[in-house]
DNA sequence: ACCTGAACACCGTTCAAGT
DNA sequence: ACCTGAACACCGTTCAAGT
């Protein structure tokens, strides 16, 4: 890919090049897909070549993940940009739901308890700052109840993001569940504003 | 545990025999202790055993998430009993949260995409027992957009589980824990109450 | 009808060895 | 410093065979 070897593969940066390869595959065949014998064979290297660079399986799956939360967290920012402040808090929450949709596997990877059980420190930096923005307005929303607001908030996209990944709610199409998304942000919303105090 | 055999082992059912390995495995050592050979072990039985009750492995998990939902119902509809109308919604929505705090491996199993992607019927079935009466009481608090209700009220409950459940929320102790729950669900109750239409 | 035992392909992980 | 190759223990699954 960088240079012109004839082999063609160590190209330089395995653990980047194992890393992409485990996003690829985890978006073709699933979370079981990525193990680091399949990863390795992705992108023609020995068995136990990874162990360069990954102490285990786990630690593979945490650098796909930290990648999940980069996005993640640019995809935010981006919704929340060129909007008007009253609308960005339900902006940003439709476009959390909006990246579960899109990235359902590298969602469910980046919440699946196989990862973020262990204390990964760059794995918690990234997901914090995913969440910072989101928490922020939350807060800003009903400063008197401020951890309160923020946490509701993140709930209520975290557990709308996870009912429709998991079709647990019954939708007549795809205009249908935005709809619905929409509807719920905006009376959330309206009802954080309405009640500064509990 | 049935009758007085010498050997002790193979009591009629084995398939619940097996079902209650697993979750008694699930609770100790994790998800991935669920494997079909250490569920035969803990029964004592050969490693092929199982294949006479369980297709594969996903087949166990899910019998054993299917007691789970079971276990949930029953949790919800106890908490909803001896309370006044008013506080039911309330009382659900702590007993939901509880559930995910006093099981939190079988929760995570209950909600695996390993599990909840086949649609595997009797899961689905045992599943919407538990959410019915959840999603009734919440279409009622505002019976003009009783979908939205409904939806909101569940992805709110189901986020606070799994937040807290992945300790991604900075609590002081057990109490705050509590606490924060009751608030965050009488502000959104009240919320419903407030806004019936959108 | 239900279970055992041996076998197969596969995986995560380790380790000595190569360049 | 980084990778290979062989090896180990383990798993899910299959299948012939036993009672």
């Amino acid at each position: 890919m960088s240079t012109s070897e004839p082999g063609g593969y160590h190209h330089g940066d395995l653990r980047r090049a194992l890393v992409e390869a485990g996003l690829r595959l985890l978006t073709e065949g699933g979370a079981d897909s990525l193990g680091l014998r399949e990863v390795a064979r992705a992108v023609g290297v020995s068995a136990s070549a990874p162990y360069r660079h990954f102490e285990n399986r786990q630690a593979l799956l945490a650098a796909v993940a930290r990648e999940g939360f980069l996005r993640f967290a640019a995809a935010l920012d981006a919704a929340g940009r060129d909007v008007p402040d009253a609308q960005r808090l339900e902006a940003m929450g439709a476009a959390y739901v909006g990246f579960s949709r899109e990235n359902p596997q590298l969602f469910r990877l980046m919440f699946s308890p196989e990862v973020s059980k262990d204390a990964n420190s760059e794995l918690m930096s990234a997901a914090s700052t995913a969440y910072r923005s989101l928490a922020a307005l939350a807060g800003a929303e009903n400063p008197e109840a401020e951890r309160e607001a923020t946490v509701a908030t993140w709930a209520l996209v975290h557990g709308l993001s996870v009912l429709l990944l998991d079709d647990q709610v019954r939708l007549n199409d795809e205009a249908d569940r935005d709809r619905l998304v929409a509807r719920i942000l905006s009376r959330f919303v309206a009802g954080l504003r309405a009640l500064p105090n509990g």
